[in-house]
DNA sequence: GTTAGCACTCTTAGTGTTAGAGTGCTAAAA
DNA sequence: TTTTAGCACTCTAACACTAAGAGTGCTAAC
């Protein structure tokens, strides 16, 4: 199985006009790339070797070949030359990155926008997640006579609120019961600990206005579990139309999966650390045959990481985008640690 | 152009069966669907007069007839016959409905999922507008060193939040007055009456820690023109790339053309009220050609409404989508009611 | 181990043919 | 005047056929 240096750079040489072109390559056209260095008949023979060990296949008898996943995988571990970004590029990701908000989700969603628009893919991140991070502050703030508003600030400056309604007519000195109680009991408390149970506990606790608040403390848990999981934000789903590669089925079917955000977080969320590079083919997948995920992590200070990759074809220009798709990590990395050090 | 009745018969009977088949309808499937009142000549006959009325159109020369953009202004202005909602679907929708949350936001967002789930296409809402609607509370929380929480509660019970960053560290007794100072001026206030000038006022009354909550009086205008403003939410877009009449480049540009949710937006807001349906041919976007819009309003007791409706190809089965729609609007209204009269 | 040459295979584009669907027209019938 | 039957005509879709071109695999020579 090891393969010749001539064998690899032929590999290498049809993996990158078959990026570029699509189109099976033929020994013809590869005397060309490698600058006449062998003959069409050596290629050939090689190509065939190639086809036989598998990293090569063709459409047909008389047309040229394809590489395989096997061929794109050790292309991509270890044949392929990575370009560095050009100044300019670096710039124009910097550019993008710095208009957006302080607000660290939405840094993330313009983020994820900004990368789809740099790889011309459909571009996929998750919020931090929160699991190791802290509850910062609880507000109960009363907005109607039936309704209050429930806040929940975390430690690494996310920001969740929405309306809980009661059964009955609510007064201040509820509420502030409601607060004081909240407060008391989870304030600098990891998200992942609060629990239904220890809620529930909390209900006995308050006593006689135990049961008119039950609203509130289901509403509570269900913001802070909704705070805790990490959410997944997908753009530029309409690249992926707009790709050759992808015709109305393939797409469609591809969107599919990854509308469901569960699956797709799973994927996403699977792996510790580094960049790492799915092959559609190499999932149990089927909508992810034919198409490519690479993803990486970025991280924040307090401990919180969350994940940011692209989806697109698997014909893909790698050696461009991976390195793009780390310095959007880097760059977000960093600017969440400022966003949280002076937070 | 006064058409005759049978013309009439023959007209709906063409369009109806081309929303059902999407090919060109004959002159000999025609004498059946009309029970042989008339023989295929005959019809023909009528058929090239609708077609020199523009009614009609022929793909080719040997082929049946399409119905034009006129046809289906006719059809749906007077000719169609609503289909009345079974006790079945009626259900259905409650059911979908019911099981929504309280927070009017995420029952409007979930109304547009299940809505483009119950008619197969895409739909369209956009969350009340809030122009008429006043503040009902505001909040600046402190979360860190240098930012705080902003919170905003309207009157019809929405309810948003940002972070805020602020250039030096903050205390409390700076933000209690800064909190006095919003609720003060603005409580009551209803949003379009926010402006820029009266903040930068307020910047001026705030005397010498005016300068340091300028961060914080920027975004909170920023805060209160996000929330009078409208906002688009679509969903089950994948139902167009699901429908046999959008190959890959129409659906592609539709969505192009959705993902753009100012358009959107003012395609939503430019009629008053009732229902409307804009037959994409009729608009001056070459992106809706071939598509079709139908829209109505949903109404709050707060005198604040919004829009909902689906979008899907022009060959839509608009005697049983309408209906179902209406209904959705209808229903919509009654929840919302509920959850404001109490709230 | 490499190369030139050549027969072979397969695709693609183009052409011709045919069956079928549907029309438009004309002349007769109501 | 309106409706109908009949027929010639047109156009498409499907199929088969052909020729050109691209690319291979194999063999024999270098």
């Amino acid at each position: 199985m090891e393969l010749g240096e001539r064998k690899l750079k032929i590999l290498s040489a049809i993996i990158e006009a078959y990026i570029q072109s699509g189109e099976p390559v033929g020994s013809k056209a590869l005397v060309e790339m490698l600058d006449h260095t062998a003959s069409s008949a050596t290629i050939r023979n090689d190509m065939a070797d190639l086809a036989t060990d598998g990293y090569l296949e063709q459409p047909h008898t008389s047309a040229g070949r394809i590489p395989t996943a096997k061929a794109f995988r050790l292309y991509i571990d270890s044949l392929m030359k990575r370009q560095p970004l050009t100044e300019k590029s670096r710039h124009e990701i910097e550019e993008l990155l710095s208009g957006a908000a302080s607000d660290p989700e939405r840094l993330i969603e313009e983020a994820s926008q900004a990368l789809a628009e740099v790889t011309g893919c459909a571009a996929v991140t998750t919020t931090p997640d929160q699991q190791s991070s802290s509850i910062r502050r609880i507000e109960v703030l009363r907005s109607g006579t039936r309704t209050a508003a429930l806040l929940l600030m975390t430690s690494s400056g996310m920001l969740r609120s929405r309306v809980c309604r009661f059964d009955s007519d609510i007064d201040s000195p509820l509420l502030e019961r409601l607060n004081n109680t909240l407060s008391a009991e989870f304030l600098g408390q990891p998200l992942s600990s609060v629990s239904l149970a220890q809620v529930q506990g909390l209900l006995v606790a308050l006593g006689e206005v135990g049961l008119a608040c039950a609203p509130a403390l289901t509403a509570f848990v269900e913001l802070v579990q909704e705070s805790a999981e990490a959410e997944v934000l997908l753009s530029g789903q309409l690249n992926l139309l707009r790709h050759p590669d992808y015709e109305l089925e393939r797409a469609r079917s591809l969107l599919s999966f990854l509308s469901q955000r569960e699956l797709l977080a799973n994927m996403l969320t699977a792996h510790s650390g580094g960049l790492r590079v799915v092959l559609g083919s190499e999932s149990p997948r089927p909508e992810l045959d034919g198409s490519s995920i690479i993803v990486t992590r970025y991280s924040l200070t307090g401990g919180g990481d969350g994940s940011i990759g692209i989806i697109g074809p698997l014909r893909m220009d790698y050696a461009a985008t991976i390195p793009r798709l780390e310095y959007f990590a880097q760059t977000i990395s960093r600017l969440l640690r400022q966003l949280m050090n002076d937070g």
